[in-house]
DNA sequence: GTCTATAGCACGATAGAC
DNA sequence: GTCTATCGTGCTATAGAC
């Protein structure tokens, strides 16, 4: 919130028509062999890389433009080549990775049992919190904060998605093959607790000594989370 | 994790023995009336309180000192009187808060009945996700930036309140009143639900434009979350 | 495209009068 | 205890040589 929140228009990919600066992805000096091309992809992605992982850990604000570039291996004015500003690479490490984040609820088929279906659901959000732990802290550090970058996403793409599966779990509950349950709440508390693992990593670690490294301890966290939700925690002698 | 982390000791209530500068707590030029001393504790309060809504919206690095004087109603050296440095207040923002965090946690009853007492558990904590949101928040970020300051505090005091509740938890269990499941994934489940509604509540209000401040809403959640963790998803014909 | 050097400025913190 | 004024630092971003 300090200093300013995109006072330009940063000049990436996508938006801004007129661009007087150049930049690696577009014409250069150099005519653009496939071989170059694929040093500017690979460099682009080693700053993003590093990014994320300074990014997850203190925000936006507790990251300084030279970590940035130390991690990637480049100086610092190397990247402002790249990047335009610090919000530029800020964005470009959110927007790289929402389909991502968004995927296993995207797979999700209507057809499929819905048991079979939610469980599968939340072994693949577990996964992602187990692969891309910084992905998931900084999604979370940036919608606690507000989500100032995100939150037109989130109103249009988002909501599309979320809005069908929440149709879809109606279906489920009205053909009955499904307690009654509000598909929103339902998708919240799936959210909360796969990421969960994610998120607060450092409780867990600090409470248990573990935690998704340790693939015992995630198939567990799979296992338990299925449990709790598909079954209830209330005891039920067997029938 | 950009500059520093708590460079120096700082002077303020607890800890380092020799503080030469005098602080509005300790002994000063006036004789300490009630009324004074009342003064002194308000305005105190109303700087931590400003300071909570800023460190959680923006985190540490986020937020200037300046900022915190501003919303508190007093000068930017006003504020450097009562608190050595921005660190300093951060943390007496945590730990004024770290009690009232975990006493539903404590509320809890081995000898009460266990749906009862998690239904209740679940309650008080989305009550305290709707009244002290700011709270909740300047955990999450707390806890997901690694939990530098907290971390101690987690591993021992949180630890021994946690294995407790999860030895409680275990006993529900062996006695045929719960069906059997992880304590530590049931409490992580229940946190993790429970606070989502606090923490992603700008995700929330762009889904469904609500939020816990809607009384209906948040009678909502807290008879969902209860339904899905007590009772599961899968579908039972009534008996 | 990549470097060295530095401009420019916001911010945390302090000095010293009152 | 509170104020005005200011210092010093560390950071983003740019200029300009190569």
């Amino acid at each position: 919130m300090a200093r300013s929140a995109v006072t330009r228009d940063p000049p990436g990919k996508g938006a801004s028509p007129a661009t007087p600066k150049s930049r690696p992805g577009q014409r250069s000096a150099h005519p653009k062999t496939p071989r170059r091309l694929k040093q500017i992809e690979a460099k682009r992605t080693a700053m993003l890389d590093a990014a994320l992982g300074l990014f997850s850990r203190a925000g936006l604000h507790g990251t300084t433009v030279e970590q940035i570039a130390e991690d990637a291996g480049v100086s610092k004015t190397n990247l402002f080549y790249y990047f335009a500003s610090k919000e530029e690479i800020y964005v470009a490490v959110l927007s790289r990775l929402l389909d991502e984040w968004l995927a296993p609820l995207r797979a999700i088929e209507p057809d499929a049992d819905p048991v079979v279906a939610i469980g599968e659901y939340i072994r693949r959000k577990i996964l992602f919190s187990r692969t891309q732990p910084a992905a998931s802290r900084l999604f979370c550090l940036e919608i606690v904060q507000g989500a100032p970058l995100l939150k037109r996403e989130l109103e249009t793409s988002l909501k599309q998605l979320v809005d069908a599966k929440a149709a879809m779990i109606r279906g489920w509950t009205a053909a009955g093959k499904l307690a009654p349950v509000d598909p929103h709440h339902l998708i919240f508390a799936i959210w909360a607790t796969t990421q969960h693992y994610a998120d607060f990593a450092g409780q867990i670690d600090a409470l248990l000594g573990t935690g998704l490294d340790d693939e015992a301890f995630a198939n567990a966290a799979a296992e338990n989370v299925s449990r709790i939700i598909l079954e209830g925690i209330r005891f039920r002698p067997i029938p």
